[in-house]
DNA sequence: AGCTGGATTGCAAACGTTTTAAATCCGGGG
DNA sequence: CCCCGGATTTAAAACGTTTGCAATCCAGCT
């Protein structure tokens, strides 16, 4: 067991003060003499005083924690995304103090029952939702509880408002699409995932609103749809556009490690990038740098998205009768090498 | 502000029992008559009541929570360790209920100092420290406090005695050269950090044990250090290596990071992998398996490493008087493209 | 010396829970 | 009908802090 902490009835006694005047010292208050303020102080530090967080919490009704659930992955899923996030939004609280709590979810339990519980048991003064699905019942929850949140992504009902913070997709893929047509291509491809989540929709929106803007009858774009974290299924459907009779000549993923795959199966049958083939992700993983010859992507560092995600919670709990806050963040293009201009006459894959 | 909560004294009133019994039935306690412990649950469940836990922490001295210290990251540091790393201690947590604190570094902060804290304030009932330096102030604290905590990592001084959880760096370095001396390399390069973390002692040890127990005099080794940070340093370090009169023929790497750099660099120089040069790291970051022609590196999955810190934190926390607990976990050999048999005459490298 | 009033300080309640010790209930034996 | 004892319930204290309100102090004035 532990030494035993300091409190403020000992530090009362050393001094010969109050409870009462220790605490109000230490808080700064005016009306406590500057010479006792001082003494106190210097007390409090040759003791290493710190408050108690339960006790100051109970009393205040703040923890000065912000909660997250933290997402449930794969056994082998790796990537950067979690890390970089928590790095942010550490980042964005710090200034107040204020620390993170990380729920995990049990086997079985339910996402939605680990929030509810990190709310209910005063663990948190706010949270943060990640992953936004078309019918998220966290956002619902949270809502109708009142309880002071940010999410990073939108829900795709504008009606329901609340505070997000997101990365512009849409015009990620508008802008890729603007990008591919200038330089010759008529025929894209779309490699997307199955599973109900808003950012699919706004990406695919935005490519497809695009298209439409620039009127041209002979842009043709095919989808290929595989559930997210099957491995073989999404090989298949990349397959089925690369050995497709009109092939496209460019592949736009909804995120990089799709279009890392697109970029190995493309290969694998024999195809060169981008002479043959151009292929645009997004998120700019660590790995695309490094997959020859450099995948083309958009970058919104989540580290900042995070970090303004925790300045903007820290916002809401201060004031929660604010107006909802939004922000969405323009990412970047990365420009490698996956991408160029359209083939004239494209090569007809040989079976491999 | 969130709408109120539930509490223990609603549920009381609510039942006509007093708040005594309503705890003690919600706890299970035999005593308390099973037709009451029924009734008070459903209406519990029914209320949604979870406990406060400022006030059931302030009570029983245990908050429920464990602690750790975001690790400080320079501006475009991007990896998946600290995803892995709390993904997997979430895992390791969530069969007792406990959750996880991250607390952040202010500028200007020490990493102590957050520690501290963190734990004087009674918010953890446990820490994890990780990135063990060769001196390291924070385990001192730990141990001096007498707070259960658990190390990713080992100390030099194995006097001082603590729970860790390392992954056995030396045995994989000893591997390694053991690999490579079959395959006839007899001239190795390390290239390694300068900042003074144990697991770059040990593993370098690991190597020149192995060389050792060989006890071939013709092996050599070249050592290319350089801080970890400093993108430009370490290049140099590793084109002085590539670029000696003697050229290794053969490097191994600290960590994967480097390694990249190494085959970035060799390529650059016009050195084909591994015909004129294997390259060995160690981490298997997901990058690794992209950069061409793929590094042979080693794993320890960081995520099962972090679980099993999770529980053994559990165990010191439930059982402060056991004896330490310590787990070196071995890690496994990812044997991809990047090494093969020693050259036979080394191709000299032309300047670029 | 007594009074006044601003400057300091302290008492006690409150936050929501757990827990010790004590009170109440109730059926059955005398 | 009363008392006993096990079964069940409850009152009250405690955890460490903040805070509304009241008490005390003391210099300056009459």
């Amino acid at each position: 067991m532990p030494t035993r902490v300091t409190t403020l009835k000992e530090l009362a006694a050393q001094l010969d003060l109050s409870i009462t005047t220790v605490s109000r010292a230490l808080a700064g208050h005016q009306q406590i003499a500057l010479k006792t303020r001082e003494r106190v102080t210097e007390a409090a530090r040759q003791a290493g005083y710190v408050p108690n967080t339960a006790a100051r919490t109970l009393v205040s009704g703040r923890s000065g924690f912000v909660g997250m659930v933290l997402p449930i992955r794969g056994a082998n899923l790796v990537d950067s995304f979690l890390g970089e996030f928590v790095t942010g939004l550490g980042e964005g609280l710090v200034s107040h103090g204020t620390d993170l709590i990380l729920a995990a979810v049990a086997q079985g339990q339910s996402e939605l029952s680990v929030l509810r519980h990190v709310v209910e048991s005063g663990r948190a003064d706010g949270a943060v939702v990640t992953r936004i699905a078309e019918v998220d019942e966290r956002l619902a929850y949270l809502r109708q509880r009142n309880f002071p949140f940010v999410a990073h992504g939108r829900l795709l009902d504008t009606d329901f408002s609340y505070n997000w913070l997101d990365t512009d997709g849409a015009h990620a893929f508008g802008e890729a699409f603007d990008m591919l047509y200038d330089l010759g291509h008529r025929h894209l491809g779309l490699v997307t995932i199955a599973e109900p989540m808003t950012f699919r929709h706004l990406r695919q929106d935005g490519l497809a609103a695009a298209i439409a803007r620039r009127g041209d009858p002979s842009v043709r774009l095919d989808v290929a749809t595989a559930p997210r974290f099957d491995r073989g299924a999404r090989l298949r459907a990349i397959n089925r556009l690369l050995h497709a009779d009109e092939r496209p000549t460019a592949i736009v993923a909804l995120f990089d490690e799709l279009a890392l795959s697109v970029m190995e199966e493309a290969t694998r049958a024999g195809l060169t990038i981008p002479r043959d083939l151009s292929v645009i992700g997004f998120d700019n993983i660590a790995a695309s740098a490094y997959a020859p010859p450099g995948l083309t992507t958009f970058d919104a560092s989540i580290r900042q998205c995070a970090r303004e995600i925790g300045e903007m919670l820290l916002t809401v709990i201060g004031d929660g009768s604010a107006a909802p806050l939004t922000r969405l963040i323009r990412p970047t293009l990365v420009s490698r090498a996956s991408h160029g201009p359209a083939p004239t006459g494209p090569a007809p894959i040989g079976k491999n």
